[in-house]
DNA sequence: AACCTAACTGGTCGACCGGTCAATTAAATC
DNA sequence: GATTTAATTGACCGGTCGACCAGTTAGGTT
C-alpha cells in the first residue's frame, strides 16, 4: 500500500483480498479475523473491502464458495478419470483422496470451520459427488467384488470421515504414544478397510 | 439477576457461569462469545465473571478443563470396567464410544472448536486412555485375536476418529443421498472394521 | 460487637470493531 | 478530448468489546 505504483485492476485486487483471507478465515475462524488486519495483510484499505465484497459475512461466502468450487472441481476430475470398479481402484481412490487433503490443508480447515457453524452448504455441494462414488460402489457389489451387505453411501463416508479427521484432528493425536506417519497410518487404515470392504473367499 | 435472593454462594455462581459460558462456547467458539451475552445467559454481572476467572481466555480454559476432565474420567471408567481383550469386547466398546459421543454432543464441539485452535493439551490428556487401548489391542494381538500387520494406536485411532467425525460433519453430511441413521452407519462401519481387523481364517 | 475477607455491583474506560461516505482519480466509453 | 463509470482513498461514525475500579455488602472469624 505504501509504494504500490498507481494502476487499477479490480480482478487483482478482488484476488488479493480473496486469498488473504482465505488465509487468514483458515487459519482463525470468521468471528477472530479483524477487517482491519485482513486491510493490512491483503495491502489494501479497509473500505476497498467492502466496497468489493460488502460485508464480511459477504467476503467470507465468498471465500468458502472459491475454495469449495476448486475442491469440487478436483474430485470431480478424479472421479472422472477412474475407470471400471474393482477393488484395486477404490484403493487408489484411497489414496488420492487421503493425498488430496494432505496437500491441501486449507480447505480442510475450511471444512472444519464450517461444519461447527451448521452450513451445510459444502455437504450439499458434493451430494453429486457421493452418489456418484456410492453409484460406482454398487456397480462392484453387483459384480461381486465388494460385499454387498454394507450400504455403499457408508463406504464413501467411511474414508471420506477418516481422511478428513486424520488431518482434522492432526494437533490432537499427533502425539498419541505409538502414533505414526500419515503414510503409515493410510498403510493401516487402507488394511482394515480393504479388508473389511471385500468380499470373504 | 432482576429479583434473586441476596444470598451468596461463590460455588454456585461458579458453577453458573461455567455452565453459561460451555453452552455458549460450545455452540459460538471463543471468538464469537461476548462476555455481556455470557453474563445475561448466567444471570450475572460482568464483573462478577472477570472476579471469579480473571479474563474471557481463562475462562475459556476452565470451560475446557471441566469438560475434558468429564469426558477423561467417563472413558476411564469405561476402560476400567473392560474384561479380557477379544474382538467381541472390541466391538463392544467401539458402540460404548459411539454412543457416548452420540450422548455428549457438547464435548464433541468442544474438542472440534480445540483442534482449529491447534490446542493439543485434550491431546494430551488422553495419552494414557489411547495408551491402555493400545495396549489392550497388542495383547489382543498376541493371542492371535486380532490380525497382527496393524500399529495397535492406529486401531484405537481409527474407531476414536471415525465416531468423533460422525458427530463432527453431521450437518455436512446428513443430507448425502442414501446416508442412514445413526446406527445404520455405526452397524455398517462395525461390519468393516471387525472384519479389517480379525486376522482371516 | 468489631473486624476482615471476598463476593458482588454499577459505572466507566480506551480500544477497536464493522461499516459508511464524500472526495479523488484511473480507466473505459463515446 | 469530453464524459461516464468504477476503483480507491482517508476520514469518520456509532456501537460495543473486554477489562477495570471504587464502593457496597454478606458471611465467616475472633
Amino acid at each position: 500500500m505504501t509504494n504500490r505504483i498507481q494502476t487499477r485492476d479490480p480482478e487483482l485486487t478482488r484476488a488479493r483480498i480473496l486469498d488473504a483471507a482465505e488465509a487468514l478465515f483458515v487459519e482463525q475462524g470468521f468471528s477472530a479475523v479483524k477487517l482491519s488486519a485482513l486491510a493490512r495483510s491483503a495491502e489494501v484499505t479497509k473500505s476497498l473491502i467492502h466496497h468489493h465484497f460488502g460485508s464480511k459475512e459477504q467476503l467470507w461466502e465468498a471465500v468458502k464458495n472459491r475454495a469449495f468450487e476448486r475442491y469440487f472441481t478436483a474430485q470431480m476430475a478424479m472421479l472422472e478419470e477412474a475407470g471400471e470398479p474393482d477393488a484395486a481402484l477404490l484403493r487408489s481412490s484411497v489414496e488420492a483422496y487421503f493425498h488430496f487433503l494432505r496437500d491441501n490443508p486449507g480447505v480442510v480447515r475450511l471444512f472444519a470451520w464450517t461444519h461447527l457453524e451448521g452450513d451445510s452448504h459444502c455437504g450439499e455441494l458434493d451430494n453429486q459427488l457421493v452418489g456418484a462414488g456410492a453409484e460406482w460402489v454398487r456397480q462392484a457389489q453387483m459384480r461381486g467384488l465388494l460385499r454387498q451387505d454394507i450400504n455403499p453411501t457408508h463406504v464413501i463416508a467411511l474414508f471420506v470421515m477418516t481422511c478428513t479427521q486424520w488431518f482434522e484432528a492432526k494437533c490432537h493425536h499427533q502425539h498419541w504414544p505409538g502414533m505414526g506417519s500419515d503414510e503409515a497410518f493410510l498403510e493401516d487404515f487402507l488394511k482394515i478397510f480393504m479388508e473389511g470392504v471385500t468380499p470373504r473367499v
